[in-house]
DNA sequence: TATGAATGAGCCTTCATTCAT
DNA sequence: CATGAATGAAGGCTCATTCAT
């Protein structure tokens, strides 16, 4: 019965889904470090369920952002085809990335607290952020808009940083520094 | 006995300044969020010592930082006094900023984290060192080195968030991108 | 697989009986503020099980009297359709309040501190018990047996309170004065 | 110097009334459970004064109610001499004394809980006002306006548990229903 | 004698994790 | 595979009690 197994497949898939939907949920609205039994409530699992997709907390965090983290690499290779300069590239990816950090409540800060068991979620953004965001300071360094000497991975916990906001520094706060950031790594005339 | 009561008291200022000392080392080595049990046991003290002295955490935490952040205040005014430019007050100040927040692992976190019962540290910064930073940036707009729209609040929170260091980031990274943020706030000519 | 979901019901169930029985036996033993540790060591189970089941200790307490007072009250109804007085069926009814109440160590107490968190015990019996009551103490007036003036919570009140037993004064001594109370309700020819 | 010795003891019997009177007050506001150092606090000395004048809690509760105690079991002799019946002079004794219980909160609990520790008071109270209400009962009995078979403890006892009031069974309730015992105890024509 | 800082046992409560069904 | 009941470690906080001064 090749088909029960497609079947049974595709159930476990939609339970997937489901959990990875939930857990999103519960990130934005209680941080990453939520109890997982939020999660399995809001999924409509139980725990155990959670436990067998997902064996370590950091797995669903990375699997809950990696669809996102994904997309916002692969935008840089199409903002630098567009016309514009490489730093405009850089400026808009930024405000990408930041834009992403900023609607994840508690992302930022669990990417920037050195928290062991994140750091998969860690290695998923050197993987495929930082490759990204290297192409783009390439770029730039190439067409002498910035000056050589930063490291994407810096810049882009810097930014990573920038976006943890709060009561008194909210997300327009956050996007202002980020920009100020990026105008202060351009070389001057 | 006048002199008993003074020996009380200094035994007393003595477990209390311990227990500071425990915490700033706790808090080093495992955040401000760290146990109580732990502090205590590194002070050598019991829980109850610690309670009797800092009745919530957030007065130990306050405690523990409040002569570090009186004395990175009191640095604004003769910075101003120097010769030199405001824009260069500025940045040595925030320099002395950022090695406050750097040699506390944990604290730029703690303060970004939004934690209530923080908030008395968080007032406290409010009280001090932003009325001090504020001066900083008014002499620097007046002499028209950085454009005005940037708030002393603001501008703290953004460098306390590029201080919340991990393994990749370092200090080093955290004060490059300091002075990077600094350098996008100048006025260009 | 139907059955299985049926033996964890029951196996729940099980441990659900087994904490009440553990509850019961320990409240008689320490009264109602025992420690919850006492009950879950009593009852062969984990502390976590007790706050999964009852998640305060209010709910603890009245699940473990809601059968006994739902018996009770069920009572009153079938006495005064026996043959006899309304009077007679009132003593009765008492007689059975106070064997409840007497082999409970520590429950009139715990009625009778106005301990918060008691409040759901407290409404309960308001909710069953002083309506069984009520319609006792109608009928005696209807017969003119007792004078009005008398309600049926403060009676309760009062025969809860003769029955806080202790050396020195025991539940055949709390049954004396029950029914020394009850004559001194009834009215005078 | 033997005055200084009097001046000495003189102050230390000042410490033991302040002691007793703050004791008094807080047993009032929080009840004969109140914690040692509230007591301590106001009466304005250390806790070590407290636990040198007073080892136990029993031996301060006692302590603070034993000149009421001692002024309550001083009427009975008094109101038997008093024109009237002696069911009458059992009656205004019984009054005083609910008075005395009803207006210290918790007292009357601390006496019905069985609290070993507590049991000095219960020997005060077995010492001082069990013979006076003895003389009382036995006048009633000899005028035989009471039935025997009733002795002074169990109704002081009684009197006692009826003087545990709550939210919805004050201090009138507990009057009404000591009222309804005592006319319970009465012989009947 | 009076003080009150210090101690630490004890209770409460939460939640990550396991495992029998 | 999914379930969720059960476990118990972990941490918070209170307060009775001791003892050096």
């Amino acid at each position: 019965m090749p088909e029960a197994v497609g079947v049974r497949q595709a159930q476990a898939q939609r339970t997937r889904s489901g959990v990875l939907a939930a857990a999103s949920a519960v990130f934005v609205d209680q941080g990453v470090q939520a109890p997982i039994r939020d999660i399995a409530e809001r999924a409509g699992v139980g725990v155990g369920t959670i436990y067998r997709n997902f064996p370590t907390r950091a797995d669903l965090v990375t699997a809950v952002y990696r669809h996102q983290i994904d997309t916002c690499a692969a935008l840089a290779p199409r903002l630098l085809e567009e016309p514009g300069s490489p730093f405009a590239a850089l400026t808009r990816w930024a405000d990408a990335f930041v834009e992403f950090l900023v609607t994840k409540h508690g992302l930022g800060a669990a990417l920037g607290s050195g928290d062991p068991g994140l750091e998969n979620l860690h290695a998923l953004m050197l993987d495929t952020l930082v490759p990204a965001c290297e192409t783009l300071l390439d770029a730039c360094v190439d067409a002498d808009e910035i000056s050589p000497g930063i490291t994407a991975y810096v810049l882009m916990r810097a930014i990573g940083n920038l976006c943890i906001t709060g009561p008194d520094y909210d997300q327009a706060d956050a996007k202002h520094m980020v920009a100020t950031l990026l105008d202060g790594c351009r070389r001057k005339a």
